[in-house]
DNA sequence: TCTGGGGTCCTAGGACCC
DNA sequence: TCTGGGGTCCTAGGACCC
């Protein structure tokens, strides 16, 4: 039987903030969205205050001033660089692992002979604490689903120490009993309020619900997220889950509202030439290029959404020619006098960059635009993203159509410019 | 005034074909 | 007056996740 262990990072970005500033220890601490748009991050203090996922910031200056909440700008750098100390400690305590997110993955325990899981995963817990200073919390159960739920109950209990072992059949019915329908793996804010209505409350109703009733509204999905709660295995762990990613998408949304057409290709232009890298990183192109327009959902009456999806005779990540196709279809998109809040392109349909059907009335040259496009990426890797650019994207560095970041931390790990420094 | 970004999977429905 | 049916492919949209 298979034995899953999620270890989880405890309010992650603002762990990674407090490694760099301890005396944030104890204190309310926030970590904004893009744009400084929401609270995406939380501190337990934070929490108690009554500071809810997901609120926008401006709603929440009036208890920033009053309650002294620590507030932080996004710093992807910083995140993503903690990430990987943690993930590779973690490589250390197992024969394989699914990176799940930035701040979770799920580890295999299968083959563990010893009965041991619990003071194993409080070893795994302190020597992550010791060597990065995260704070992370562990649930082992024998599907991937129960293991999250493990880990919920882990973090949220105290005495619990950060680590829970659901494996036995013992606990699991009194452990989704307390758990509420909401709060389990795959079930949103739509599939709740239906369930409720049904009389599902608790992950426990769930997994003794009628089958017709999950499958009707949730499809296949809804009938394996009921057997996962019976402690049986539907989703295996998958490996290099982020290698090479099904689609690659890049969107913004902007400082103020953009009403022309010649700013909006800029801000799409940027959008693509960033996809375009995230390509090339992964050595795939696209067959597929969307490029979508819209103004604010909070302003239902004059909300105005349009998108288009082209389709390339051959699949392409050289970011001059996606920029040219891109800059086509938004004219098609696009409609006057709209107060435009937000843009973003996705790739889908991606290949291997090697299994490329080339297009026989194609005389381009394409191996010498793909060493161009080397020669960029290699060049913007050294010197900092954007430093060689298209011409599409504008000449000045401060395009009003870009992003705020006020609360920014330091690079700390990343930029030696940024180092701390003990005094 | 100010409301994130990047992903995944599934399903319904239309177009098309035989 | 009667007006096929089934398969496949594609896309848009909906739901979820962190």
């Amino acid at each position: 039987m298979p034995v899953f262990a999620l270890v989880d990072c405890n309010n992650f970005y603002v762990s990674c903030e407090r490694v760099f500033k301890p005396e944030l220890e104890g204190k309310p601490v926030i970590v904004l969205s893009n744009n400084d748009g929401c609270a995406v991050a939380r501190s337990n203090e934070a929490k108690a205050l009554g500071i809810k996922m997901g609120v926008p910031f401006f709603k929440l200056r009036h208890i920033i001033n009053t309650m002294d909440v620590h507030v932080f700008s996004s710093n992807y750098a910083l995140y993503g660089d903690m990430s990987n100390r943690v993930m590779q400690i973690l490589d250390m305590f197992t024969p394989a692992m699914e990176i799940y997110s930035i701040d979770e993955a799920f580890l295999d325990f299968s083959d563990f002979a010893f009965t041991g899981l619990k003071s194993y995963a409080h070893h795994i817990r302190k020597k992550i604490k010791k060597d990065t200073g995260i704070p992370v919390s562990i649930g082992m159960a024998t599907s991937k689903t129960l293991a999250k739920l493990a880990n919920k109950i882990a973090k949220s209990s105290l005495k619990t120490g950060g680590v829970l072992d659901l494996t036995s059949m013992k606990f699991q019915d009194r452990a989704l009993e307390i758990t509420p329908v909401e709060d389990v793996w795959g079930i949103g804010g739509r599939y709740a309020a239906y369930l409720k209505l049904k009389g599902i409350k608790t992950a426990l109703d769930f997994k003794y619900a009628a089958t017709r009733v999950i499958r009707k509204k949730m499809g296949i999905n809804g009938i394996r997220l009921q057997r996962e709660l019976c402690g049986e295995s539907c989703y295996p762990l998958a490996e290099d889950i982020n290698t090479r990613r099904k689609s690659v998408s890049a969107s913004r949304s902007f400082k103020k509202p953009v009403t022309d057409l010649t700013a909006l290709s800029q801000a799409i232009s940027l959008y693509i030439s960033r996809g375009a890298v995230k390509l090339r990183e992964q050595n795939s192109c696209a067959e597929t290029m969307t490029v979508y327009v819209m103004t604010s959902r909070f302003k239902p009456e004059s909300f105005y959404y349009n998108s288009k999806t082209a389709v390339f005779p051959t699949a392409s990540n050289n970011t001059p020619e996606l920029i040219k196709q891109g800059k086509k279809i938004l004219k098609q998109i696009f409609k006057r006098n709209k107060q435009y809040t937000k843009a973003g392109i996705v790739f889908s349909n991606l290949v291997q960059e090697s299994h490329v059907q080339q297009d026989l009335f194609n005389t381009k040259d394409t191996a010498r635009t793909q060493r161009l496009m080397e020669t960029v990426d290699n060049i913007n890797s050294q010197m900092g993203r954007g430093c060689v650019r298209s011409a599409a994207l504008g000449s000045s560095n401060k395009q009003y159509w870009q992003t705020i970041s006020n609360y920014r931390s330091s690079a700390y790990t990343t930029r030696w410019d940024q180092l701390l420094t003990v005094c």
